[in-house]
DNA sequence: GATGAATGAGGTTTCATTCAT
DNA sequence: TATGAATGAAACCTCATTCAT
């Protein structure tokens, strides 16, 4: 258990897993996240949790450690998430395969923008989140690098820009957009935002876009 | 990062300015910053910023209402020099004018990264410092506007996106990129990193390099 | 110290005596002692008691009401043990007998040293268990009441100190100087120490050694 | 100040000793004393200290880091008062040296008994404090390792005991009397136990008492 | 008889802020 | 104008004990 990624099913306590205390358990996770997302790492309080979740403070010990251990129980999960989604390749279309890989980075993003900006704050000043947040962008960076190298190979895009640096550059493209459109709340249509991006990914690229 | 300028119409206190009592705020500021730089805004504490400025606590909160007012202090100027920076245009060479927008942006990342995030992070969770946050974006996005928006006027690219869209996507990547790079603390080499983000941007949005 | 024997009448439980509870009990009894020995009366938990004894927290409260009433039985047991603790009289050589009584005293200090400072310690805000300490003591000093004053009765020594006092005085001698050696582990040679106390003792009242 | 035992005129704080200082700092000071005669080490608390003293909770952090500091501080002191218990020395009586000695020890040991037997309970389970306990013991024992050496240079007494197991044995022995006496409150008489202590102190060693 | 999840009072400690000097 | 002692709310966390199963 220790140093790994584990997931919501994996037990991080001696507690056995019965249906109670999984019950228990899971209720706490959910209140937590709706509190680290309300009021950001510093400003949760187990106080917070215990009163949404209806359990005592020392049940909340029974589980977790401690504040950051039920934080860090979260974001890993969180990981674990972004590494399961799969690649939504289309053999035939590439800009088809960017439109749906952005697509998806949206709902994953609208259901997760939330705790990942509280991850955010928490890896400024603390080194083995900031390693978690690392592997996180790296999971979404390195299918870019391998679709942008692919179609490299393949004479679709010309091979002038370094695979490694432009998947970085345009996936932080999609991500900052998100985070401008539904953290910081500016106004934009969603077909539009899905269909500028696509186009604007598959041109900086070199792709070229008939219509 | 030492003697930044702010605004002598911040002043929010019934001080008068002597020197020696600007000096005292100057100080007070400085040390303020590096000390919510090293601890994040909750992660600060007064006692921290008034060590390092040689005052008593007391004098902290004749010259700032609070701790939230000192930052917000620092907020508004971080926001003024942006508005400050000027466009550096170049008539003749989009790419060009591209290439050194982004240079200047890494070197003012470079600068205020540190402070951003910790605005950010308190972004988040504070609906005014929200507005700040958005104001700041603004300031860069629509300088970005107008140049997209140009360019399609007279041609150089095609009027395909809408400008407000991509400006919001395309100064969204430069500022992700920087910060994967410098905050995250990823590798890269400068040189490239202003390379690959100039022709990503100006063929995002349709612009031919020939090189 | 495994396996001290405790008596079946202080059996403080409406458990019935089977093997198994017997040796459930006894386990528990164990344990606890080497915890209370080790950390203390405050700093023992019952946690590290039921973990070390491999049973559930609730099952401890089947066989004691509390942490308290772990502990007193322990401490009744020590002053069962004591009262035990037979005369080594030796008719003919009083020094003799001091001298056995004394290398006795030395071997059950050893065992049981630890546990006595624990007592010790709830004594001093405890009045039921000052009550025990001192009947603890009464017994030990009560039997070197009876030798003084034998031997002042036979003219051995004179009748010039109250045998209650000199009795305390020098049992308390002998306690103290193996406190200071076996738990202050201050640096003493066990056959000195033994042959010093013996001289000292036998002298204090008045004895005379001729080597 | 580090590691150096110091005394109540010390100041184990940033603060400034103006008068008011002082006297917050002596009131914590003497509330807690009693605090820990009454409740022990582990069952003192720092509510029941602040209350007692009339000031908040905040306060006392100001003048003591922590619970273990101000019994330090309190510790520290009681070794002082102890170092400069001077020698009652009686140049041409011995015995009337001893009787002084012994006398002046439970005076002393009448006012500070309780906080010693909190010292010793602490002392069990924290190294630091059972140096400080062995100081303590020290300076009392040298004194009579000196005083029994001189007696046996002169002649007054046979030099068959080693001085420093003898002075171990004695200065235990008037420790433990005082403590059955005052501390477990078995009833003795004054003027007879110091007459009874210092016969038993002087015959132990081989002196001769006419009367 | 045995379990162990749940309790909740109480502990120590921190820190932004106030106010008498 | 400056000080810094004092405040006290609120944070995290522990642990002896209870009780439904």
């Amino acid at each position: 258990m220790e140093g790994a990624p584990h997931r919501l099913t994996d037990v991080p306590t001696d507690l056995l897993l019965t249906d109670r205390t999984r019950e228990t358990r899971d209720k706490l996770l959910r209140v937590a996240r709706e509190v680290f997302e309300e009021d950001g790492f510093d400003g949760a309080s187990i106080s917070r949790i215990v009163e949404g979740a209806n359990v005592s403070r020392g049940t909340f010990y029974l589980y977790f450690e401690s504040k950051e251990d039920i934080f860090r129980t979260l974001a890993e999960d969180l990981l674990a998430q972004i590494v399961e989604l799969q690649d939504p390749l289309d053999k035939f279309d590439p800009v088809e395969t960017i439109r749906r890989s952005i697509a998806g980075f949206v709902v994953y993003y609208r259901e997760h923008a939330r705790l990942m900006t509280v991850l955010e704050q928490v890896a400024t000043h603390d080194e083995s989140f900031r390693g978690l947040r690392r592997d996180m962008r790296r999971g979404v960076a390195e299918r870019a690098v391998r679709f942008i190298a692919g179609m490299q190979r393949k004479g679709i895009v010309p091979a002038t820009v370094d695979p490694r640096y432009a998947a970085t550059a345009l996936t932080g493209m999609v991500d900052r957009f998100a985070y401008v459109w539904l953290v910081l709340e500016e106004d934009f249509d969603e077909a539009q935002v899905v269909e500028t991006l696509t186009r604007l990914w598959f041109q900086a690229i070199g792709g070229t876009i008939t219509t």
